[in-house]
DNA sequence: CGTTGAGTTGAGGTAAGTCAAGACATGTGG
DNA sequence: CCACATGTCTTGACTTACCTCAACTCAACG
């Protein structure tokens, strides 16, 4: 883990946090916001390429994606890697270590990443004394169970071609709500090929046909690294997927 | 839902919960005891082929399996259907209509189901009062999301024969920590072929051939309506797959 | 100016899908 | 009791979606 960078103390301060700027996060009490301050022991960089959580290592952290892109993903001994869900500002990482001794899967940044880190020891104070935080911890969790849910009718049901429009318009959809796009206009999804065809359970040369077919449609552009979306309710009628609507939520 | 019948009084205090014999699960406080049975405020038994939970709408309220299997479920407006996974006592069902306004899944009794009920209302006092009830939930959560992330691996890399092993295998040694197979010697999962299919993201003739090729194997036995485990390690190699050791784990 | 990683394309093979028919058990109404 | 319908499992014949192998382009980088 060369590239992982831990800064301490946090630059950021919670009060000033940038994702209590969007509109897609609900705000703190001035209690939580303390409690959460102090329940931030670092800050955390993680270069493209780099792993900040490996399958089957005890974990003794918990992050939240302060900025940047990952993925979640496990490997099959002779190396078939599957992605499970990517990871977006405002989400949690390293939760499952606190349930099982060790991570159930590993998690690679896909761009340049900035963490906060906490300390799982503490975790146990959160939930005794502030059971708003400790609800938003659970509605987190049930809010990945309820992407997975997706995800699985996704590569079990549609075909290549829904697969792949599913997939776009879905990481298109949560980089809004994050702010992780609006950088420029278009601004491309930071993928390459393998990472589609890893997450959808196909081969590389099936996912470049296909993604090369979405691409025809006029409903994407696929550029060096990654994917510029044209037509988004185009992916959502190919994928028969709406994104669901979300009020304000929460993030620790 | 004709046959979903709701028991008033609950007939089953918690304290002689057939549950807490088992030594899978871990005991409650007395305190905890005392609130999850003021919790409870109904008994619910499912038939076989009846709905407890449906997609797309409102559900005031959450439940805990005491006994029986059952299954959740997405469909396409097509109708294709995919199995996001199985039930088996001690999951607590309906804990994503309490985060999201509607339920984004269904869950189908597979065999005659005893639930407890417990309102959603009063979810906010269980976080409130009893940080380690509250604790738990997330944990159950979070293991959710852990079988979620193996089955995605699973259908998205594993080969219909690995993927059937797989599933068997998971389903049996769920089985045997929930005490669900006990009743005599072999009991089959109780399950059908289509079940089978719509849990891999195959279809039924496929699925048909796969399985004769595992009882082949000498691995199961396919009876009338179910699946009789022969050969556990068996399985596990096929599959590449070992169940994790969990320790006492909790439930509500 | 080779090397490397990402994307592209074609040819041929194979796993899995679809269609269709039949066996068998169970249940039901006449 | 029979006649008939229904659900589950089974099998064969054919089609197709996806995979593997292999080669090539192109840009970035030292």
């Amino acid at each position: 883990m060369a590239n992982v960078k831990p800064v301490f103390p946090p630059r950021i301060p919670c009060i000033r946090c940038p994702l209590r700027r969007l509109d897609t996060f609900r705000d703190f009490s001035p209690p939580e916001l303390e409690f959460v301050q102090d329940f931030k022991v670092a800050e955390l960089v993680a270069n493209p390429g780099t792993s900040v959580v490996v399958e089957g290592e005890r974990h003794p952290q918990l992050y939240t994606l302060l900025s940047g892109w990952g993925f979640r993903y496990k490997i099959l001994e002779d190396g078939r890697r599957q992605i499970l869900n990517y990871v977006l500002p405002g989400d949690l990482i390293g939760l499952q270590g606190n349930i099982m001794l060790e991570m159930q899967h590993s998690v690679e940044a896909l761009t340049k990443m900035t963490l906060c880190v906490f300390e799982r020891e503490r975790l146990m104070t959160l939930y005794q004394h502030h059971p708003s935080l400790a609800y938003d911890i659970t509605w987190l969790a049930a809010r990945e169970e309820s992407m997975l849910d997706e995800h699985l009718l996704s590569i079990g049901r549609r075909s290549a071609l829904e697969r792949a429009a599913y997939l776009l318009i879905f990481l298109y959809s949560r980089a809004i709500g994050t702010g992780s796009l609006s950088q420029r206009q278009n601004a491309p999804l930071p993928l390459t090929q393998q990472h589609v065809a890893d997450t959808l359970g196909l081969s590389l040369v099936h996912t470049n046909k296909t993604l090369r077919k979405v691409a025809a449609l006029g409903l994407i552009r696929w550029l060096d690294r990654g994917c510029e979306i044209l037509d988004p309710p185009g992916l959502q009628n190919i994928a028969q997927w709406r994104p669901p609507a979300e009020s304000k939520r929460p993030f620790i």
